[in-house]
RNA sequence: AGUCGCGUAGCUCAGUGGUAGAGCACCUCCUUGACAUGGAGGUGGUCGGUGGUUCGAUCCCACUCGCGACUACCA
């Protein structure tokens, strides 16, 4: 083995070997697992947010799978309708070209070429990120068999009168030219005008005041509102006001909607292009006057001289010719909401469509119940709450987008307009018996991406067919996303899944944090400060890095500022940690909270460990291979307390694991591992074998007992890590496994098979397999003790590692005459002694510096090696903080009401703790007096 | 406006009704035959503020200050 651990060429050579064996796929027996993967865009490139997920999903499969469970991640790519079309349209436009200049199948041709062009990246980005999805299984939203069930669950629900066409207000993108959902549009405080605008009362008597952030759609009001107890304008209720600029005259109305306290208290009412007016237009039946084109200019409807305009061009001159007609009272500056698209950024426009709509209500009640009754399982427990508000406000959802990308709506039309819905033209004609030569046209509209999505869990299972799988893996055992789509996608999923499955799509939905750079700042292209997960697996230089950054920028203005922040914070570019370390970084971030900041050091913390378990392991295989051989394990062994305490500490370990991940608690779980292995194993378990094996007074089945321990240990330990860190644990485990399989218990059976020739096949280790023994911890914690206070005394002293030093017990209890008895080999090593003796009553004690371990002191002769003055620092210090935790225990003790009421074990805990600390200011006070008298007389 | 969340060591974050933890950073010593991507030791926090409940609060409750996310919005 190499000196140092170097991912680069492992990783892709031992993922070729898993998928082309065909690991990933699930087993024929076991309890079903199963997660569906959130399909990324097909022609997106992978992010710190999905590797981040992937991670998490792989990391539960993999365990799973390693429990003997018939574990399917099921992978597969999303249309995303709206973001590819705008993709290609963008590569239309740098050719000069219009999709509408290719026409509808032309284009829809180019978007196929360029998914097969591209939407290989992301699933060549996640083969290195090491996922075990089912390849064989892929599946994309546009594939034929999941476009059928797109097809069946529109007929069904349309059949169900649960989905509807209707003429009403939806968000307008005006660039895309297509309705948008709710969801689709983001609503930012952005600074405007609050016009106030004369509207004169028609036969005299003055003007009214309306104010508006939106001047321009005068041009659409028919009625001007005011409240009706409000008591300026109880006159005028009911008469004429002259709409200017149009020669049209509207009423004035009451409505309990408008505040009076707001502007003037009258409100203008566009009914064609508002919410709320178009609320109230239904309420007083007003006319709904549309004055936009779909590219938000405006039409026919308005005066002459602005058709053709834009509307915020419209808007200046419309305020120009109001202010020319003395018409404008005042222009105040106002903080208004501007709703924008989430894809073209275009102010979003209400406009007046026929759009498709499904009816929500009555697939949201049992959606809804399911999580209240605990069907469905949110962690962190509160985003159930948050589901809550939304699905008890929800409103009908628009499905149908005016793109080419996507599914098509299945509707036909004949030529007086009326509509059919049915799964084929052929259907439509059967079922409405219609005439063979009638003319049918079928809708030009597509739907909404997540229309598709939604029915991800089951029709990637083959739905509307009753196949195998959906048997087996539906319902599916969690969900990990985000919280930014649960609306969009989890709240969809489970709709759909009780409305055509009669049962939740997952059991459990884990939300995850959101991925921030180290400021806490959202990751983003324009911000320049995103960071592509491949380049911390290979490295990269700072110059490509800089690059990468600002190439393709949409506001170029901002690339100096990004270059020069990028080559502040990374000088040297990024060294490459490999996949391991940043799999294991995501596990180690991926706590309860909302927000995970990103640190590069820490992915180098990462890489150190796996550098740490690789020499651990390169330890491990020379000390077996080199002095022994295998054959040697085999023969009569007997385990040191050291052997019983870390298979001990493993128990506990594992243990820890697997409540862990059954919680989510993936840093729990990397935390536990990570100190196992680096603290424990390493630290403490391998320099303890060191005594044993390269001991002259050992016997060879001591040597065996403590070989085989490091060996199975190790083994079982690698197979923990797997699904963590995947790669390295394999390339390690291949080299291990050859000595360990002839000692594997009987419960490792699994790992033990002849087939298994990796260890992601083999089986998860169980605490249970291993014996907790809590005399080897009691043991090897007070040999801890007392090397870490020999240590403490050498290294706040500054004596030399390589300088042996004599060590005197004083007072030694029973468990130390024990441990001095039985494992004076290991102080010797591990605490650099050269020589150990207990002092006996009566015997000289040498001034020297001191510790103390409960009642027994450890003293070190203090000629030659220790300052007597730094002694008196180091004891005054201890004897001080003694002190302090004197007081405070005395203080609780002798407060009655805590005696009475506290747990009898920690009063008395807190006695025993008080009793030793007395005892040892006691020995360490008369300790300081003598080395005192020697400061004063020898130095 | 409503809902949810956050404020703990220089930085990024865990955590618990009973004398505060990790990683990174920092200081001292050490190239000892697994590992300098390392080893040994160490410095560092009145757990945002105030009040309450309690024998005891960083943890529970109320108020408050500061930050953030989401949802719905007043033209």
């Amino acid at each position: 083995m190499d000196k140092a651990y170097s991912p680069g060429e492992i990783e892709t050579r031992i993922y070729e070997r898993w998928e082309t064996s065909g690991a990933f796929a699930p087993t024929a027996d076991g309890q079903p697992y199963c997660i569906m993967l959130p399909p990324p865009n097909v022609t997106g490139t992978l992010h710190m947010g999905h590797a981040f997920q992937h991670t998490l999903m792989d990391t539960l499969t993999r365990w799973h799978r390693m429990r003997g469970d018939s574990a399917l991640w099921q992978p597969g790519t999303d249309h995303a309708g709206i973001a590819t079309q705008m993709v290609v349209e963008r590569q239309l436009g740098a050719e000069g070209k219009h999709r509408l200049d290719l026409g509808r199948e032309a284009f829809i041709e180019r978007v196929w070429k360029w998914k097969g062009e591209s939407g290989s990246t992301i699933t060549r980005q996640m083969r290195r990120l090491g996922t075990s999805v089912d390849w064989s299984r892929d599946k994309f939203t546009m594939d034929p068999d999941l476009s059928r069930a797109v097809t069946e669950v529109f007929v069904r629900l349309h059949d169900e009168g649960l989905i509807y066409r209707g003429k009403r207000l939806v968000n307008w993108d005006p660039v895309l030219l297509t309705a948008v959902s709710d969801l689709e549009v983001l609503s930012e405080e952005e600074q405007g005008s609050l016009w106030h605008i004369r509207y004169p009362i028609v036969g005299g008597g003055g003007h009214v005041v309306v104010a508006t952030t939106r001047p321009e759609t005068l041009l659409g009001d028919t009625a001007v509102a005011v409240n009706p107890d409000d008591e300026r304008y109880q006159a005028l209720i009911g008469r004429q006001l002259e709409l200017p600029l149009t020669g049209r005259t509207i009423p004035v109305i009451a409505d309990s909607y408008v505040e009076a306290a707001f502007g003037s208290g009258a409100v203008k009412i566009t009914p064609a292009h508002d919410f709320n007016d178009y609320e109230m237009g239904q309420r007083h039946s007003l006319p709904q006057v549309n004055i936009f084109t779909p590219d938000a200019k405006l039409n026919e409807n308005a005066p002459e001289r602005f058709r053709g305009l834009d509307r915020f061009v419209a808007r200046k001159s419309i305020v120009a010719e109001l202010e020319g007609a003395g018409l404008i009272e005042k222009i105040e500056p106002h903080k208004l909401k501007v709703p924008r698209g989430d894809r073209t950024n275009a102010v979003i426009e209400p406009y007046l469509t026929d759009q498709w709509y499904v009816k929500i209500a009555p697939l949201a009640e049992p959606a809804l119940k399911a999580v209240e009754d605990g069907r469905i399982r949110f962690v962190p427990d509160n985003w159930s709450k948050t589901y809550y508000e939304w699905m008890r406000n929800i409103k009908d959802w628009c499905v149908s987008r005016q793109l080419w990308w996507g599914h098509r709506i299945p509707a036909w039309y004949d030529e007086a307009g009326q509509f059919y819905v049915g799964r084929d033209e052929a259907e439509v004609r059967k079922k409405h018996s219609l005439a063979p030569d009638l003319k049918l046209r079928q809708d030009e509209d597509v739907l909404d991406t997540w229309f598709s999505s939604a029915l991800w869990p089951f029709s990637t299972l083959g739905w509307p067919d009753n196949t195998p799988s959906l048997n087996k893996f539906y319902p599916t055992s969690v969900l990990v996303t985000g919280f930014d789509i649960i609306f969009f996608w989890v709240a969809r999923m489970i709709m759909m899944g009780m409305k055509f499955m009669g049962d939740v799509p997952f059991k459990d939905v884990y939300i995850t944090g959101l991925i921030r750079d180290e400021n806490g700042d959202k990751m983003s292209k324009a911000k320049g400060n995103i960071i592509d997960p491949i380049d911390l697996i290979d490295g990269i230089g700072l110059d490509a890095l800089v690059s990468k950054r600002t190439s393709g920028l949409m506001q170029p203005h901002l690339k100096d500022k990004i270059e020069k922040a990028t080559r502040k914070q990374f000088p040297e570019g990024i060294a490459p940690f490999g996949t391991d370390a940043l799999r294991f970084t995501f596990a180690a971030l991926a706590g309860p909270s909302r927000d995970i900041n990103f640190e590069l050091g820490r992915v180098g913390g990462y890489r150190n460990f796996c550098n740490k378990l690789w020499n651990g392991a390169r330890f491990v295989l020379m000390t077996v291979e080199g002095d022994a051989g295998q054959a040697d394990l085999s023969g009569a062994a007997e385990p040191s307390v050291a052997d019983r305490w870390i298979v001990s500490r493993f128990a506990a370990t594992l243990a820890q694991v697997d409540s862990s991940l059954r919680e989510y608690r993936f840093d729990f779980a990397a935390t536990a591992l990570y100190e196992f292995t680096w603290y424990e194993f390493c630290d403490w378990y391998l320099e303890l074998t060191k005594p044993v094996l390269q001991g002259e007074n050992t016997t060879e089945a001591q040597k065996r007992g403590t070989r085989r321990t490091l060996v199975t240990v190790l083994e079982a330990l690698l197979r923990a890590l797997h699904p963590m860190m995947p790669f390295i644990t394999e390339e390690i485990w291949q080299r291990v496994r050859p000595l360990a399989a002839p000692l594997l218990s009987a419960q490792n059976t699994r790992a033990n098979q002849k087939s298994v020739d990796s260890v992601m096949l083999a089986a998860y280790p169980a605490a249970s397999d291993y014996a907790r023994d809590t005399d080897a911890e009691t043991q090897v914690n007070l040999l801890k003790e007392f090397i870490l206070k020999v240590r403490q005394i050498r290294g706040e002293m500054n004596i030399a590692p390589s300088r042996k030093i004599p060590l005197l017990v004083r007072d030694a209890d029973e468990p130390a005459q024990l441990l001095i008895g039985t494992h004076a080999h290991y102080l010797h090593r591990l605490a650099g002694l050269e020589s150990l003796k207990v002092l006996h009553t009566g015997d000289a004690e040498p001034v020297s510096a001191s510790a103390m371990v409960v009642g027994t002191t450890l003293l070190v002769p203090l000629a030659g090696l220790i300052d007597a003055a730094a002694e008196i620092d180091r004891l005054t210090k201890v004897i001080g903080k003694n002190a302090s935790d004197i007081g405070k225990l005395r203080g609780k003790l002798d407060n009655e009401s805590f005696v009475r009421n506290a747990k009898p074990a920690l009063v008395e805990a807190d006695r025993a703790k008080l009793a030793e600390l007395l005892g040892q200011n006691d020995s360490m006070g008369k300790q300081l007096e003598r080395v005192r008298r020697l400061g004063g007389s020898g130095s």
